[in-house]
DNA sequence: CCGTATCCAATTAGATACTG
DNA sequence: CAGTATCTAATTGGATACGG
């Protein structure tokens, strides 16, 4: 019983996962647990505002993270992983662990790609 | 000892697996095999031979796929999995599984919402 | 502090035509 | 058959300013 591809739901799981920041995200709330909107921030060196509030929104969009906002002057808004988003933490721990053994693929290929420069 | 975040390689993954098409021809691969170019073209309906050439040749470039041009006329060009790129079929298959559960759970999602917009 | 709105630059993707 | 080239449309992302 072979899977379909044509009905291939590896892009609903992927939506989720991509964006430049969103793993990035994912894996501070997973490890770190609760955070706020200027600590993730603070985390993220180069993400803007404007960014940084968007991949927020999407992912609570999909009851992957949850918002609790503080009602108080100055406001205070805190973001974690939903039960329903700690599924996810298999597969983004897997990524990680491919994405680690390929950046020294990568390293590898470039090597051998220089041997045989010198060889010509 | 828990994962260093800052030096996030969950993207390093993703961008092997990214793209509006690379999940897809990378089942197709995985499932079927060896494919040429026009078959994976038309079991993909909608994509362009331009971004299939595209897509094919990125995941070329990291040593996930491998062409074999056939010097012949009218020309065959055949793509399969590397040995490397089959060590992304874990993480596709858990993609997979993952994306088909999340799709029930949006449905129960939307569901849940109709029922409060009754009860106003 | 935590956003939204707007404008603009850059990247990405589709349609189409052409080639060995 | 398996591409490349070109032009254009659409999407995305950054910078900046402003608001509750």
């Amino acid at each position: 019983m072979s899977v379909e591809v044509s009905q291939c739901k590896v892009e609903e799981a992927l939506e989720i996962v991509v964006g430049k920041w969103k793993p990035v995200i994912l894996l501070h709330l997973l490890h770190e647990g609760t955070k706020r909107f200027s600590e993730l921030k603070r985390s993220m060196p180069g993400i803007t505002q404007k960014m940084l509030t968007k991949q927020l929104r999407e992912l609570e969009d999909e009851d992957i993270i949850q918002r609790v906002i503080y009602p108080q002057v100055p406001p205070k808004v805190e973001y974690s992983m939903t039960d329903y988003g700690r599924t996810l933490a298999p597969i983004l721990e897997s990524m990680h662990e491919w994405g680690e053994k390929h950046v020294l693929h990568k390293q590898k290929m470039v090597f051998s790609s220089e041997q045989d420069e010198n060889v010509q």
